[in-house]
DNA sequence: CACGTTCTACGACACATGTCGTAGGCTAAA
DNA sequence: TTTAGCCTACGACATGTGTCGTAGAACGTG
């Protein structure tokens, strides 16, 4: 059930396919910026990965190239790498917006906008 | 310079000795939980291992064992984590802390103490 | 149909990480 | 001083990840 693990390389991949759609390994392959793409092969050898671990799957055929789509929504695949996150602090996010604060990426509009979300979720669940 | 990418086994390590200060394997492997501790063994080779990465050095010897301290500090290694997930959400904060409100893991204070600590280093950095 | 191009399916290898066993040195207590 | 017990140093192995090469099948064009 839970979405596996995925390393940065499998996330690459797995992004180039929320992009575009399903997508043949060649098509994959070019999505990777010119400078410091691997070789076709090594995108294919993650693509067979990836289906191993049932993150992507193959659609159809097309001529002789095959079709895979992600299996699993960005979304999961991202919470699973908040978790891992948190795992490794604990679980506690204070020390994670410390630094995320710190790192200087976020921004007050950013802190707004969270502050909203969670507001929303807080009144819909909170009747509950 | 940059503090070196630690696994999770050896994060739980430095916890220790950030946690214990300077210790020697023994105390570092009683740190850990009787339930699913690893062997002494395996700690001793984490330890060195830490030791290769410069994370931690020997400080002195007691008796016949040594002792460890870490070398990097808890912040720089959190950072280093922080920095690491960023590159995973392509430097995007949005997304991140979006799902850190969906895990439902981040509370209103934490909104507020986040939203606090970044007036504040607004403040102090603005003028300048 | 023949041939160059493209894909697939594997196999291989290096490095990182987690896991441990063992050999032998050193210590401390009897 | 003998010896049980702890510590070190090292070797080993499995799994995961990144990297690629090659052999041969399949396709499409002239």
């Amino acid at each position: 059930m839970a979405s596996p693990r995925l390393s940065k390389l499998e996330l690459q991949i797995m992004e180039a396919l929320w992009n575009a759609g399903a997508c043949s390994i060649r098509e994959i392959h070019e999505a990777f910026p010119k400078r410091g793409r691997p070789a076709y092969t090594t995108v294919q050898t993650m693509v067979y990965r990836l289906e191993a671990k049932q993150a992507v799957r193959r659609t159809k055929k097309i001529s002789n190239a095959h079709i895979f789509e992600a299996a699993i929504t960005r979304d999961a695949a991202q919470r699973r790498l908040i978790d891992e996150l948190l795992g490794l602090f604990g679980g506690r996010t204070q020390p994670v917006m410390a630094h995320l604060i710190e790192s200087g990426k976020l921004t007050l509009e950013d802190i707004k906008a969270a502050e909203k979300a969670l507001r929303q979720l807080s009144d819909k669940e909170r009747p509950q």
